[in-house]
RNA sequence: GCGCCCGUAGCUCAGAUGGAUAGAGCACUAGCCUACGAAGUUAGGGGUCGGAGGUUCGAAUCCUUCCGGGCGCACCA
């Protein structure tokens, strides 16, 4: 319906250009849905944005838009108003068409082609293996999914991807832990570091691993400890600490036995990750081994590639990538002096191996403290000779966590800290992720956990389900009454008989739908369908419980079902919703 | 110190690409069920859009500057 307003305006202002004798091109304007009624239904600032280019008044250019407006079956009419305001009233036949429309296309209703096929891919969550998700992954997660599902819905071809680090120094720190635990197990006395991994699930792992392994990695613990450089508390620098006790734990076990504890640990935990995720509806398709890239040599050939660019630089024994020359602040370390390449050593290769895959664009989701990535994976591109507006970084903002008002604390100290998996099961998945994606990701969220749980209008989540099961139980009572099956042609057939402000107006944010998943997709901000959704399933309410009430399973046939039809209409655009949030829509509550 | 994000009603927050009288929810006040779910709904009060300049027909939105909060500035991951 815009498309025709902005299709009918373009061509009176063609006429007006031409009469004028200009041949530039026609300005951008807007056509845009109106905030109240007495403005109409769409609202055209064409004529102010032409007016300078016209030299005439917006009012009066208004007037001359008007005139030559080419006639339409769908305007009402039109009017003048504020400062040069086209109001565009559509005739209501013209707006019952979309209900149709909802209830030919179902599930698929709302799906635009925005996005033209685009090749993206999206990659979220990517949480260390290193112990349970937190609440502040949790986030992540929601928002990465719901965006994933929105792009997808307005036509993108989307990938979804975990980029798994098991590679590397936390993975190490990771293994001995769990091995520290192991040995304590078999009374071998030891002393756990302060920069280890202290939660408990890492102790619950030493059980399994033994009763897999049997005492293949019992060893001197004296010898174990020996020659290490003092902790923190002792006066040193607990990195150079658990750096050599990693040391002599791979020189005391081997590089087999504790790759196998390392492997051990790492498929526990990311299957641990893995279940948590599909609890909370949360997909990827692909799980993208850091480790792989290492051991496919892709990681020594980026390394190549930019020495041989030209990119690199060495200093202080040190191998640098020159990202300043792309717009980083500064050059960034590749390969260590001791001889190891850096976490950024494998995003290099990373963004390299996404873009071999054939991606158009790859979309990083991290969280905002991440935000000083985001000049150096552009600058990585632009050095591997691939446009940096190909590589889009969105940063999520912190939530907080509140209960009975106060907040939760999230700090790992002492590996005390909440758990998606806790969060989840207090509050349930729903409303999690409802919560989770409701505000903007640009914006700090404070989650409350009792109003997550409270079953009343004051929980958004709670108030759209119940909206979509109230019209399930109309249905219901539909064949409790006798009155025959709802019959869609019959109610598409008597559409003109919802007259009613409060049906129009549903009608009309039935309609908008898929402009909205537009401009979430285009904003990748999912909290505008969380938005949308809260205030469909208000107009619903409205329509079902505000006085005089209307009576939908009335006697007359055609208009029970033209009402049923919206109704129907209605359930099918709050589903769609949700599905896209990763909430589901119950029947009954 | 430098960089990124944020500051809107008592509270939590929407207001993409500048548009008409700045909107929701909560909380507060007063109404609405012999009813398809009252687990709901209707109405009301409540604002110097952090401050000050600027850009223009028009600024919460763009620019400058200041104030206040969060985060980041590793041969860590």
């Amino acid at each position: 319906m815009k498309q025709l307003i902005r299709d009918l305006v373009s061509q009176a202002l063609t006429a007006l250009l031409a009469a004028h004798g200009s041949d530039v091109a026609i300005p951008e304007f807007l056509v845009e849905n109106t905030k109240s009624r007495e403005h109409g239904d769409f609202a055209c600032n064409a004529a102010m944005a032409a007016a300078k280019l016209l030299g005439q008044k917006p009012r009066d250019l208004a007037a001359a838009i008007v005139a030559n407006l080419p006639a339409n079956a769908n305007v009402a009419k039109v009017e003048i108003a504020g400062p040069g305001f086209l109001n565009f009233f559509m005739r209501a036949e013209s707006m019952y068409a979309v209900i149709g429309d909802v209830l030919r296309l179902g599930a698929e209703f709302g799906r635009t082609n925005l996005g033209a096929n685009e090749k993206l891919t999206v990659e979220y969550v990517s949480a260390n293996p290193t112990g349970p998700m937190h609440v502040g992954h949790g986030r992540g997660a929601a928002y990465g999914s719901s965006l994933s599902n929105i792009l997808s819905a307005a036509g993108f071809d989307v990938q979804r991807e975990y980029y798994v680090n098991d590679y590397g120094r936390q993975m190490d720190i990771m293994a001995t832990s769990l091995w520290l635990r192991y040995l304590d197990l078999h009374q071998i006395t030891t002393r756990f570091p302060e920069n280890a991994y202290k939660g408990a699930y890492v102790t619950e792992m030493a059980a399994p691993l033994a009763a897999e392994f049997g005492a293949a990695f019992v060893c001197d613990g004296e010898a174990l400890m020996a020659n290490l450089p003092p902790d923190e508390s002792q006066g040193g620098d607990k990195d150079k600490h658990v750096d050599a006790l990693i040391a002599n734990a791979k020189s005391l076990l081997g590089a087999v036995k504790f790759r196998q504890i390392y492997d051990f640990a790492l498929a526990r935990l990311q299957a641990e990750i893995k279940a948590e995720l599909v609890k909370f509806n949360v997909v990827h398709d692909e799980w993208f081994s850091e480790r792989s890239l290492a051991e496919s040599g892709a990681l020594q050939s980026v390394v190549a590639a930019l020495t041989e660019r030209g990119q690199m630089e060495t200093r202080e024994g040190a191998l640098w990538f020159k990202a300043t020359e792309y717009g980083d602040e500064k050059d960034r370390v590749v390969v260590r002096e001791n001889g190891q390449s850096t976490y950024f050593a494998s995003d290099i290769a990373y963004l390299k191996n996404k873009f071999e895959r054939g991606y158009d664009r790859a979309i990083y989701i991290l969280g905002a403290d991440h935000h000083g990535y985001i000049a150096r994976l552009k600058a990585a591109a632009s050095g591997l000779g691939i446009d940096p507006n190909r590589v889009e970084v969105d940063l999520v903002q912190f939530a907080r966590l509140f209960k009975d008002g106060v907040e939760v604390s999230m700090g790992k100290r002492g590996g005390q800290f909440v758990t998606l998996a806790d969060l989840r099961e207090e509050v349930g998945t729903d409303a999690a992720r409802f919560f989770y994606v409701m505000r903007s990701h640009e914006q700090h969220l404070d989650f409350d956990m009792e109003l997550a749980k409270k079953q009343s209008s004051d929980n958004p989540v709670f108030y759209v389900q119940y909206a979509h099961a109230r019209i399930c139980r109309v249905f219901e009572r539909l064949t409790e009454r006798g009155l025959g099956a709802f019959d869609v042609a019959l109610g598409v057939a008597n559409l003109g008989l919802l007259s009613e402000a409060r049906e129009l107006s549903l009608i009309a944010a039935i309609g908008r739908f898929s402009e909205v998943i537009n401009s979430a997709a285009n904003s990748r901000s999912p909290h505008i369908i969380a938005n949308y959704v809260r205030d469909l399933a208000a107009q619903l309410h409205g329509v079902y419980d505000s006085p005089p009430r209307l009576e939908i399973l009335c006697a007359d046939a055609g208009l029970r079902n033209a009402r049923l039809a919206l109704m129907a209409a209605t359930r099918q655009v709050l589903k769609n919703g949700l599905a896209l949030l990763g909430v589901a829509a119950p029947d009954s509550m």
